[in-house]
RNA sequence: GCCUCUGUAGCUCAGUUGGUAGAGCAGGGGACUGAAAAUCCCCGUGUCGUUGGUUCGAUUCCGACCGGAGGCA
């Protein structure tokens, strides 16, 4: 019988780990964080990580595991997350995921098998100086399948398929076609959080805030963030950095972390629709209490069959 | 008070040698298999400030008026 895991999913700001938190308590859970950004070290308040009294109250994973300079990979964590929710529910720990990287919960899940191209930052770097269109029409020629299925202008994938061609010898298209070929590892439920865009707009602009207020500048000012890296790139911490270099004030780059959170949090949407079984609660309607009630009892009925 | 410039999509602005208009950003939708808080794709009718005039026809030319910017006094 297949572990059973719970998630706790939805846009950014929902309110995910305080419910997460919750129902762990209640049911004799631990947490495995599922969030690209909050992998790194000290990214705390930007990411909206938990507090740590937070993780004294209930144990939780996956966060802090590297550093902002090292780069860090679905595939990576997918490996890592799978082992730790087979390990904690071997010890009678019920595993709930939450988090709002919908790609790393689905690598999870579907216990996707990945190709064997890791990366390769040379060969990645010397594809990338290229002409998007030409690299677009090599791929075409190794790899007919994944070039349909990838916009000529969307230079990250096409690299990446080259990529795996190139250190595998097999096309990307080949090694995708096997990756779902066995069963998920776990018997999952996927709690979603969701609110109306006004409603989640608001949450986000005191969201952010709130981040001013508890430190965010002095936090960003504090890391050695390297441009090219991924958590270079994280909300929060780019806007800021183009204050800090002079290029807009304060005033600008807080109302662009606000417009790009709110973008981000439509984006998160339009994955868990497309690519989870969610079972949707509208926090708009329910207070902390009673989402906590109504995803309960969801879950006990989950743990029953 | 006079002169010059200016008023076009939520914002910043193109443009029409007179035949009712289009970009970027914002916004909406979508994709996503070792970068995913990233990356990429699709979606553009708005009294062209108001009001008279010229004209077959004006957002485009002319006048007046009302906003805005600058200059001279």
């Amino acid at each position: 019988m297949k572990p059973k895991v719970l998630a706790v999913v939805g846009p950014t700001a929902v309110g995910k780990s305080a419910l997460a938190i919750k129902l762990a308590l209640r049911f004799g859970g631990e947490i495995i964080s599922c969030d690209s950004m909050q992998v790194y070290r000290g990214m705390n308040i930007g990411t909206g990580k938990v507090t740590p009294e937070q993780m004294r109250s209930v144990p939780h994973y996956m966060l802090d595991i590297v550093d902002p300079q090292e780069n860090f990979s679905c595939a990576e964590y997918a490996e890592r997350a799978t082992q730790l929710a087979k390990e904690l529910a071997d010890r009678g720990v019920f595993p709930v995921f939450c988090g709002g990287t919908g790609q790393y919960l689905d690598a999870v899940l579907t216990g996707n098998v990945f190709s064997r191209a890791g990366e390769d930052p040379v060969l990645r770097a010397a594809l990338s100086v290229r002409e998007s269109g030409l690299l677009w029409q090599e791929l075409k020629e190794v790899d007919p399948l994944s070039a349909e299925a990838i916009h000529p202008n969307n230079k990250k994938r096409v690299v990446r398929a080259l990529e795996t061609y190139y250190l595998t010898g097999i096309p990307k298209s080949e090694w995708d076609k096997h990756s779902r070929e066995h069963e998920s590892p776990f018997d999952a439920l996927i709690i979603g959080l969701r609110a109306d865009r006004e409603t989640l707009g608001n949450r986000i602009n005191a969201r952010v805030d709130g981040m001013i207020a508890q430190g965010l500048i002095d936090e960003v000012r504090s890391l050695d963030l390297r441009p090219g890296t991924t958590a270079a790139e994280a909300i929060g911490y780019k806007e800021l950095r183009a204050y800090f270099a002079g290029q807009q004030s304060l005033e600008e780059s807080v109302e662009q972390i606000k417009r790009a959170s709110k973008q981000y949090a439509k984006r998160q949407m339009t994955w868990f629709r497309a690519n989870a079984a969610v079972h949707w609660f509208d926090t708009d309607r329910l207070s902390g209490e009673q989402l906590k009630d109504e995803a309960g009892r969801l879950i006990s009925e989950f743990l029953q069959t």
